[in-house]
DNA sequence: CGCATTTTGACAACCGTTTTCATTTCGACG
DNA sequence: CGTCGAAATGAAAACGGTTGTCAAAATGCG
């Protein structure tokens, strides 16, 4: 019985940035779904375990979700004025975190790199 | 009129990793400190804004602190199993940051960068 | 000392998230 | 089709870290 689930995968595969669970819930709710919060929760938990959604956390601490557009591991160029996201893949940082993990005898070695910066629109003159 | 925050940076100097303001509140009272756990946030914020302490969340979004060793950006290779935090600087992912940013158009770039991995004692066969 | 300003801290409010628990739904079996 | 048990659901309460409120205390200034 994953219907929910599947809803709550298709509400965020159809959003484009990164959402919120509680904007989830809304919009779900927007569109007449009868879902609880609660639900949306588990459901953003289920899908993120799977792999089948990228989860990171804001300045804030909430947790934001957004349905994963490639398999393959990538990270986040987001604009700080206006939310604009890139995915970028990174074989350099990759091996770099690789590189510094290995050198100090770590192993099993997984990295979160987000960047940030200002957009080329939100950085123009007129602003 | 920086006895508190002083008193909290010193708490934070005396510390070894990453602290939480509540972690850094309860040290300060067994010590003795006649400090509230609101001016402890406070003085944590002022700090933080400062630069005179690195600031990250954890995976639960608590916000960690430590005084900081050096005045120079680094990054963090942290011990998923025992905290283990290891400095760690990157010229590599810097230059990689910058360029993947400017490559979309995006300036006045910053990043976050954490590595984590199982450090050698934690991943010793005898555990 | 008297007064304005800043800092402090106990406590309540907030907010996102998780837990609880009673109810509903689904699947299996007869 | 009816019944039972397991799993899913969701409303509401609990939780936990953080922030806001506001009155009291400390500080600076004349």
């Amino acid at each position: 019985m994953t219907t929910r689930r599947d809803a709550v995968h298709d509400t965020l595969r159809r959003s484009e940035g990164f959402r919120s669970a509680q904007d989830v819930y809304a919009e779900m709710r927007l569109h007449g779904a009868k879902i609880g919060l609660t639900t949306v929760y588990r459901a953003l938990q289920a899908l993120a375990d799977k792999g089948a959604v990228d989860v990171l956390r804001t300045d804030e601490g909430e947790s934001v979700y957004r349905a994963c557009a490639t398999d393959t591991h990538h990270h986040h160029l987001v604009c700080r004025r206006c939310g604009h996201t890139v995915e970028v893949a990174g074989p350099t940082v990759e091996r770099w975190a690789e590189a510094v993990g290995s050198e100090h005898g770590f192993t099993e070695i997984t990295h979160t790199v987000e960047v940030f910066g200002t957009c080329a629109s939100c950085s123009a003159p007129a602003g």
